[in-house]
DNA sequence: AAAAATTTATCGAAAAACGATAACATTGTG
DNA sequence: CACAATGTTATCGTTTTTCGATAAATTTTT
């Protein structure tokens, strides 16, 4: 639920490494690794075009909003 | 060039005005109008939620990569 | 002109990105 | 097993930025 990053979809697509990624959007491995793995809460539109620019694709391609569930959600 | 954001754009096709909007999603009008008008810099993505969940949109309907255009670009 | 809506501009506080660094877990290779 | 490569998690500190509150200025509508 929220807003969901595709950072690890795209890089799988591009067949990129976290390491390769990091390095050429100037960016930490450790940084990168909050945002693929969901832990980031915001994000500066200059990582972002950064990443668009390094994956050549589109924000949408990264972020997704995922609606809430409804409560009385069956299995 | 850069991250466009086009929620101005999805305003006018929900036809929602931004005092409208921002009150519904608990921003005040000046900070709507800072992303609005391409000066934000960054999103939390609770606002990014926020804004999808009202317009009933997703984040690729709001943010958009511009790549640069090349040095010698004709008029 | 008047009213309403929007944008712009400060100020301050709270939040968060991000760098640097280190510890730890995984996986693969000889 | 030892070793290296890759990725995750976690702290600490600095810098940046959001966002609220507020008010002024601008634009749009009636």
């Amino acid at each position: 639920m929220g807003i969901i990053v595709n950072v690890d979809v795209m890089m799988a697509r591009r067949k990129i490494s976290s390491g390769d990624l990091a390095a050429r959007i100037g960016l930490t491995q450790a940084n990168l690794s909050i945002l693929k793995t969901n832990k980031a809460k915001a994000i500066r539109f200059s990582t972002l075009e950064a990443i668009c620019k390094e994956l050549n694709c589109q924000p949408g391609d990264l972020l997704e909003y995922e609606p809430e569930e409804s409560k009385g959600d069956a299995k």
